[in-house]
RNA sequence: GGCCCCAUCGUCUAGUGGCCUAGGACGGAGGCCUCUCACGCCUCAAACAUGGGUUCGAAUCCCGUUGGGGUCACCA
């Protein structure tokens, strides 16, 4: 075994310094004196971040820490370790003993998530000493963490099943530290499509991304605590169920594959059961990021037909642009197939018939081309189809009369007028 | 490898001993609706890893096996 590095440890067993085998080797014993945590309520744990900001007043995780350590006298006394050339010349506590917190013989229970009852118990022989601050002083995480969560009063800590380890070593801390050990849960973790699980050194996205692609914050919410906990067959939940609705009895015990087809379909519930003016508050910016500045009025009103065919906000603000753009740009294959010789009478028919009934709404105008429909002996498809090319350019939009509609007269006999020009008549 | 966690359709899951010839959702296939595309609705395919126990009865409880994952840092 390589010689353990210097820095302050504290012993998972008898008080021995660490420079000398950190504990290793020394008695050990039977058990008991479990401590069980049940778990009691719902609440993601929340961590402030050294470079975060958010933590005024709080100082960084590391001072704080380092500063505990000298307070509960764990960086006392010095070992025989000396400095070397290649180690930083600040390092200076070295390897310390700092007393017996656990004696070896016995074990620390966790309560994991699990029908919140099953307690996960740990021998104490399989624990070894832990460093808690670097020889330069930097405090490690483990111990960062416990000074964190008592300074901040942190009375349940929820993570993924990942830290499962790190809980004994924690609760010691607590225990050495004097301080009411909190309630730990563990979460399954969630999983990459490729069954790795997802973490923020593998796979992991920023959650900005999701806003970003047009993902309303409650949707990714609503997927991710699905992922993980159930209520029933329920799949959609407001942020206000899912505060209601919540319990560790229902967390799954399985990790979980992150389903992006899912995430699709349940923000496109979202987005159905949003209200319009909220939704177009989220539409606008993105809108403003591809250059087409809108009114909120307007925005609101082209937004209802879009609602029913958008997955996410993006598909919204790449359909709504139409509205707030003058002329159309042709998808070159549809406007090949609908724009021909054959079809410019019905186009200057239907010309006709917009620049006539436009004012009286979507209604009378359907009326009115099914009418002209029925005449030349036509389905309403027939007609309608190039006047959609026509007018968006593209074989697919919104319901027809509706969108011209909301074009608005002069704009809607624009686009037909340019399309006419292309039919080569 | 040691220790720990986990195991129901491809995926998320319901299921806490009889209500299960296993339910829902996403995705897939087919159909209806229809001015396009969607939405919506209907139908279908699709799972209890495996071997033992316990029990009148097991997806559910116990043990083993197999498989997967986590963790074994002066990283977080």
């Amino acid at each position: 075994m390589p010689p353990p590095l210097p820095g302050t440890c504290i012993s998972a067993g008898r008080a021995l310094p660490c420079s000398t085998g950190c504990g290793r080797g020394s008695r050990r014993g039977r058990s008991s004196c479990a401590s069980r945590t049940p778990i009691a309520s719902a609440a993601r744990r929340s961590r402030c971040k050294p470079s975060s900001t958010g933590c005024a007043g709080w100082g960084s995780p590391g001072t704080r820490a380092r500063k505990w350590a000298d307070r509960t006298r764990l960086t006392s006394r010095r070992s025989a370790w000396r400095p070397t050339r290649s180690t930083p010349r600040r390092s200076s506590p070295g390897a310390v003993p700092t007393g017996a917190i656990a004696p070896r013989s016995s074990s620390t229970s966790c309560a994991s998530r699990r029908r919140a009852r099953s307690d996960i118990t740990t021998q104490h022989k399989e624990l070894q000493d832990e460093v808690i601050l670097r020889a330069d002083g930097v405090p490690l995480y483990n111990f960062g963490a416990v000074v964190d969560d008592v300074e901040m009063g942190i009375t349940l800590v929820a993570r993924g099943d990942d830290h499962i380890v790190n809980t004994p070593r924690q609760i010691l801390m607590y225990q050495a530290l004097g301080y009411p050990v909190p309630t730990f849960a563990h979460l399954p973790m969630i999983l990459g499509a490729d069954k790795q699980r997802l973490s923020k050194r593998h796979g992991a996205v920023s959650v900005l991304q999701y806003r970003d692609d047009g993902y309303l914050p409650g949707a990714l919410v609503n997927y991710l605590v699905r992922l993980g906990w159930s209520h029933g067959d329920q799949e959609i939940f407001s942020l206000q169920e899912l505060i209601e609705k919540f319990d560790w009895e229902h967390v799954g015990d399985t990790a979980g594959v992150f389903n992006p087809e899912k995430l699709l379909w349940l923000n496109q519930q979202w987005i159905k059961a949003t209200p319009v003016p909220e939704l177009a508050r989220h539409v606008a910016p993105l809108l403003a990021q591809r250059g087409v500045q809108v009114d909120s009025e307007r925005l609101a009103r082209v937004l209802p037909p879009i609602v029913e065919r958008a997955k996410t906000l993006v598909d919204m603000a790449e359909q709504a642009r139409t509205f707030f753009e003058k002329g159309v740009r042709f998808d070159e294959a549809a406007a090949k197939k609908n724009l021909t010789p054959d079809t410019r009478p019905l186009l200057v028919e239907a010309r006709d018939l917009v620049a006539r009934r436009i004012g009286e709404g979507p209604h009378a105008l359907e009326q009115a081309f099914r009418e002209l429909a029925t005449q030349r002996g036509l389905g309403l498809g027939k007609l309608a189809q190039p006047v959609r090319v026509a007018v968006t350019g593209t074989t697919v939009s919104p319901p027809l009369f509706e969108t011209l509609v909301l074009l608005g007269r002069d704009e809607a006999l624009a686009r037909i007028d340019a399309a006419l020009a292309r039919t080569g008549g």
